[in-house]
DNA sequence: TCGCGTATGCTAAATTTTTAGCATGTCGAC
DNA sequence: GTCGACATGCTAAAAATTTAGCATACGCGA
């Protein structure tokens, strides 16, 4: 019985134990504990981890006698939702505005070669925009 | 006294007060209220305000006899702040494969010139940096 | 002025979330 | 086999969050 809530729905650690597994990939409950922030004791976070996967966020897999833990909605979906709600949030809707704001913050860390495929891709989009 | 915490840190409702704050602007109680998700009623918002506020985060101003709410947190830092969290989160720091999967959910969203305006600070970005 | 609609101040209870800890199981080293 | 380190299953209590509602205030229109 699932009863799995929309991102900006879920609690706060709730939330939390989910970036860890986005951001580090399929874990275990010690490696989930290891990312948190405020860093609960271990049978806490079996305990979320079990929470979350009654309510349909998490699944594991049982790797030797440990389990693994891993997101339901896959990467990909998961950084399109993050992406839609940040820009609805913060940048009115506007994704112009999210990717100027987004090259403002990072233009110091990218590098030439990463500029140029930028630049190639928004080149693309140009022609077949139009 | 104010105990304000990361982002990261919010109670769900705290979350969701914050970004229908940054959404929409400075906001009274009921606008905020209209607002948010599984719409909680007025008291119940009016007290959630006030912990934000004793929490640091929020403040208000009084316009007549109604009080317009404010993040502490200007709409520029927190913007920042989201991108880097959304970029750490989901795309393994990389600000490029950010703008990459924003390329590609918007492609189809954004106008030749808003592309065009992108282009030019890509450019500037590249002569810039090199 | 009065009444109504809507506001704030405040409290405490209801609800949800978070946490700890016991019982038991597994695995590897000795 | 025993022991220790670490694992899961499970429960319930502690803590935090969310909520409702009373008392009072304010503004506006009749």
């Amino acid at each position: 019985m699932s009863t799995r809530r929309p991102p900006a729905q879920l609690s706060r650690r709730e939330r939390q134990i989910l970036d860890v597994l986005y951001q580090r990939g399929p874990s275990t409950a010690a490696e989930i504990q290891a990312g948190l922030p405020d860093t609960p004791g271990y049978s806490a976070v079996r305990a979320l981890l079990r929470i979350l996967e009654d309510k349909g966020h998490i699944r594991h897999q049982e790797r030797g006698a440990r389990y693994v833990y891993t997101p339901k909605v896959s990467l990909e979906k998961a950084r399109r939702s993050a992406l839609a709600h940040m820009i609805q949030t913060f940048f009115d809707g506007s994704p112009e505005q999210a990717m100027t704001a987004l090259l403002d913050a990072s233009a110091g860390d990218l590098s030439g070669e990463e500029l140029d495929r930028l630049a190639e891709l928004i080149a693309k989009a140009r022609k077949e925009g139009r």
